[in-house]
DNA sequence: CTGCAGGTTTTGTATAGACAAATAAAAGCT
DNA sequence: AGCTTTTATTTGTCTATACAAAACCTGCAG
């Protein structure tokens, strides 16, 4: 019962009460309470009690990037999925990731380098610090059958994260993992997860720009 | 009614019957009904008619980047937004960007090319193809004081859109719009706007890597 | 055992009615 | 006029009932 939204009422105010618009399309008050409301949480009107609904004049113009876990992601395509240990041990968490850490630039973290493969292509180079205080036994798993991501989503509940994107002329090391030219530039999502009130983990996400892209639509 | 939030049913499978839940709680099945409707909008459950509810099991990690106005973006940094045209013609689509439209290749569609300033740093190039029977006064518009994108929300309504982020080694004259080195990747987003069952605006925006990224959180 | 038919369970949706809560408008008082 | 009180309007929520649609289960025939 939703033919108001192609309706002309496009506008900065206010649209008929619930009862008129029963009568109107003949149908009960729930029913246009229902369909209205789910206009309201879809942010395309604005409802006051006591007042009346107004069409929402902001319509953000805002479209979402989902960004999940590599495996899932190369599962959801269908494609074959497989990932390569490169280096898992203790380090110094040193200045800079210290301070993303909340932790002395002398204490120990873990870090692991992973490279993922999707139908046989490294599509991304995974290089990861994790908080041995939230992840105690993250040394011992078995990464070439569970991701890290995989690993720490059962371990530790997610509490937040943060990330961004950006492009980026990657180092030597990164484009012989990902078998690309040295001039290739590659996307980048940093991502540091929160949990148990600390940060869990800090990874840098290296995909070749010409295999790799962030997609989505609204 | 939803204190069934926090209920200890998390686990793979199912949960009871609406109308066993209506008695056990002392309410109606309506009451219900709608509780888990909500919960199923969150993607916290999955129902399926005829056979039952389940508890969703994938609680994706699924993070979100929020793309928005460029102009509104940098008004919410506090810093000043300025724009300047650098072309603004009628073209024809050609053939790549007629399939896009959804239009024959020797068909006009409007162009333009703007760059956007922060602080008066170059931080984006927009570069922008028009359906003309979406916004036939495009070419009259002036583009110093609106973005293209600004005008475009307020004449048609927008009613969807796809998009892609990608890193790219960008193109001479890019390069030389954004003020940056030849050597400099840039983070590139492909958007398509679509607006009265045409696709509406194909845009191109190109952001020079070291003064720009992506971000969010959750 | 297999396959089909029919009945049962469960969710999806719509209805009419009732009351609460918040806002807006009107009335009344000083 | 300015303020308060009352009244009306509008949304928010819940109830009890009814039927449709999809999935599941059971029993029967072959």
């Amino acid at each position: 019962m939703s033919k108001i939204r192609e309706g002309a009422w496009t506008d900065g105010d206010a649209i008929p009460a619930e009862e008129s618009l029963a009568r109107e399309f003949g149908v009960s008050r729930m029913t246009v309470n229902r369909a209205i409301r789910e206009l309201s949480d879809e942010q395309i009107v604005k409802r006051i009690q006591g007042s009346g609904t107004y069409v929402a004049q902001h319509k953000y113009q805002s479209t979402l990037v989902e960004i999940r876990n590599i495996a899932d992601e190369i599962a959801a395509r269908g494609h074959q999925h497989r990932s390569e240990l490169h280096c898992l041990e203790r380090v110094k968490v040193g200045e800079l990731l210290g301070r993303q850490f909340g932790l002395k630039s002398s204490q120990m973290v873990f870090h692991s380098v992973v490279v993922h493969f999707e139908n046989e292509q490294p599509i991304q180079v995974e290089d990861r610090h994790v908080n041995p205080s939230v992840a105690p036994d993250y040394m011992a798993q078995d990464f070439s059958s569970l991701t890290p991501n995989a690993y720490l989503m059962r371990t530790a509940p997610l509490q937040g994260v943060r990330f961004d994107i950006e492009a980026c002329l990657p180092p030597l090391h990164i484009t012989e993992m990902l078998a690309i030219p040295a001039t290739e530039p590659c996307l980048v999502l940093h991502r540091q997860t929160q949990s148990m009130g600390q940060v869990a983990s800090v990874a840098m996400l290296w995909h070749p720009a010409s295999r790799y892209r962030f997609t989505g639509h609204f």
